[in-house]
DNA sequence: TTTATGGCTGTCA
DNA sequence: ATGACAGCCATAA
């Protein structure tokens, strides 16, 4: 079914709300596609310089900004974020508890 | 086509 | 806590 999985990554992540983080495999999972946690560090490493996507949202697993090729970009996502208030700990990891986005009972709307 | 590499994740030592 | 390994599979060369 050739189903394109980056427009339903995107749809996700533009979910997420202000102040909050969600990791990689939640995405992937609630973009129905899970365990390509992965392909959705892709999507978003492709998206345009312009858009509007909060991928700086989106961490790993540890709660912590994911470490990239470019450290620029990593300090960017950490600045955005704690512009946003999220906070982050000595170890740059920030508390799910707290900060992380907990979608209600979704069912996809296809 | 085959290989190599990733903005990941979970498990185990 | 850290480090090594193994799955996952889209993109690029």
């Amino acid at each position: 079914m050739t189903s394109p999985s980056y427009p339903r990554i995107y749809a996700v992540v533009r979910r997420i709300p202000r102040g909050r983080v969600a990791s990689y495999g939640q995405i992937a999972k609630l973009a129905g596609i899970p365990g390509r946690a992965r392909q959705v560090g892709y999507a978003l490493h492709a998206l345009p310089s312009g858009t509007r996507l909060p991928w700086h949202r989106v961490i790993n697993a540890r709660g912590a900004v994911s470490p990239r090729a470019h450290p620029d970009e990593m300090v960017l996502q950490r600045l955005l974020l704690e512009k946003e208030g999220v906070r982050f700990d000595a170890g740059g990891r920030t508390w799910w508890s707290r900060f992380g986005w907990h979608p209600r009972t979704r069912k996809r709307l296809s």
